[in-house]
DNA sequence: ATTATAATAGTAATAGTTCCTATTACTGAT
DNA sequence: ATCAGTAATAGGAACTATTACTATTATAAT
């Protein structure tokens, strides 16, 4: 019975990436930013440890309509919002389990495993990209 | 100025087959169901027109964290639940417009555009499966 | 019927992710 | 500290869903 997971130096840099990116970074971002200081990190070790930090619970996967997956490191109970424009993912102060009457009892015989609510919208940054355009 | 869209048999056919097939088929459902009416249909062709239809509003995606896209003929708000282990799309009903307090005002400056509810969990079907496993 | 061009079939290309394999390097036991 | 066992790695090939390309076809307006 084997079951050790080692504690390897890309698997820490790999969850400190995540952290530090902050916001939703994708996988090539944090293989982007792994690469600056371990040169040498495959991106399948990326995506292999991401696997990994995300089946013990360390990062979450957050999957929009685009086609990458991000990943979090924000544990608490959150929803996000993703830009249509740019694909950028913030947080949004929403609490499933604030809500009334949330989840209905009807799940078509489902046993319910978890919820997420997932805004859609055009971010600042490119709110005011689109201002520009306009006046030119 | 053109702007014309040609009202063509796959076309129909495609939409058709979404409503048929009823339960959020994936591109690749669409393509096997169309086939079995006009055998000589194209997978591109399929995308495209599921693209067009989606764009008239005839259609709507629904993006699960499984790497298809699914598509749903129901243009009445509701949402969804997906079987975490066969991939399957149900309807839910649950109404984001009559929560109170939702959406939430403060949204970081986004513009709001839509809002999906997607729920998780294990169908009917999955959770009778791992039943029978138990007792083997 | 003729014409202009939107849409098609078929295929190649792309992108994100996963899989494969020889090699490396943790970890626990000696 | 050395060693053995094996989890994890680097690098690249393979895979899968989707999109792009192009010569040909067929629709809608005249």
């Amino acid at each position: 019975m084997s079951e050790v997971r080692r504690n390897t130096r890309q698997r820490q840099v790999i969850l400190r990436a995540v952290r530090e990116l902050g916001c939703h970074p994708t996988a090539e971002q944090v293989y982007d930013r792994v690469r600056s200081e371990l040169p040498r990190t495959s991106l399948s070790t990326v995506y292999r440890n991401l696997g990994v930090l995300a089946d013990q619970g360390l990062l979450s996967t957050v999957a929009g309509a685009g086609k990458e997956v991000h990943y979090d490191h924000n544990r608490e109970e959150h929803c996000h919002i993703r830009c249509s424009l740019c694909g950028r993912i913030c947080d949004v102060d929403i609490f499933p389990s604030d809500m009334e009457g949330f989840p209905p009892e009807d799940l078509s015989g489902f046993i319910l495993q978890e919820v997420s609510i997932n805004l859609v919208g055009i971010c600042p940054a490119c709110s005011g990209k689109m201002e520009k355009e306009k006046t030119v």
